[in-house]
DNA sequence: TTTGCTACTGCAACGCTATTGCAATATCGA
DNA sequence: TCGATATTGCAATAGCGTTGCAGTAGCAAA
């Protein structure tokens, strides 16, 4: 029994923040551009749902926090989580590089689930100066 | 000036913990092992040393917790962290992967300081069941 | 062995990210 | 318009990690 969903002012919001920001983005960033409109707790929320959608997908970086970015080739239940995120250690945001790298052979016997590529160093912008 | 380390018995009850167990170990891994041993801070404290001496390195799991494995061809500073990571999600343990994969190929204009891979899935014990 | 510097340890308190419970509100199909 | 229920906001809570500080213990030199 599948949950129904509504689409509301709130999810629009948090929805608009994410087509406006090109990278991916924190739950912190969204709280901060959504600052009295929007409900921290709220906001994990959406998220979370978002992502049960297939409509973002999930990016745990190295300093422990979660990213959110929109995804393109996903759909609720199936993540096509096989490409790169990028982190850059200057101007601190995440990006998703488009390109897909390949897997390590996997020892006999193990089962891959879910790979993630995670890379920091300096963007574009930032390497440039 | 770098500062001077000690051996101390703290530090020898984690190492060998470490080397007791196969796989990679989270700080909640080594305090419940170490139970009325060792203090909590303390045991983040070592981690945090081991790691700036090069002897254990850190991995950051997809569940946001930080996890540690001893190192086989690390030194003080660099790291050779090229490898895989996997994360099995039945037994809920972290490995070390020898075999290395290939990066994506990155777009022009970036600079790769750090790079990780991650992989959840079932480990061999598990994926037999 | 003794001494002294200072790294190390344990405790308490704090900060940050994320989750849960609950009452009030808003959405959307009938 | 109406009613079931998804959604929201607020308060409280949980978990991981850090910081400050006083007491303890390694280690090298006297």
């Amino acid at each position: 029994m599948e949950k129904q969903r509504r689409n509301t002012k709130t999810k629009m919001l948090v929805m608009e923040v994410f087509r406006r920001e090109a990278g991916a983005l924190c739950h912190a960033d969204l709280v901060q551009r959504l600052a009295g409109k929007v409900d921290r707790v709220t906001v994990y929320r959406i998220l979370q749902g978002f992502f049960d959608e297939g409509v973002v997908h999930k990016i745990s970086a190295e300093n422990g926090k979660t990213y959110y970015a929109l995804c393109h080739d996903c759909s609720a239940g199936r993540h096509a989580d096989d490409h790169a995120h990028f982190y850059c250690m200057s101007c601190k945001t995440v990006s998703c590089l488009e390109a897909a790298g390949q897997l390590p052979q996997l020892p006999q016997g193990y089962v891959a689930a879910e790979t993630s590529w995670f890379i920091s160093g300096y963007c574009p912008s930032c390497s440039a100066v």
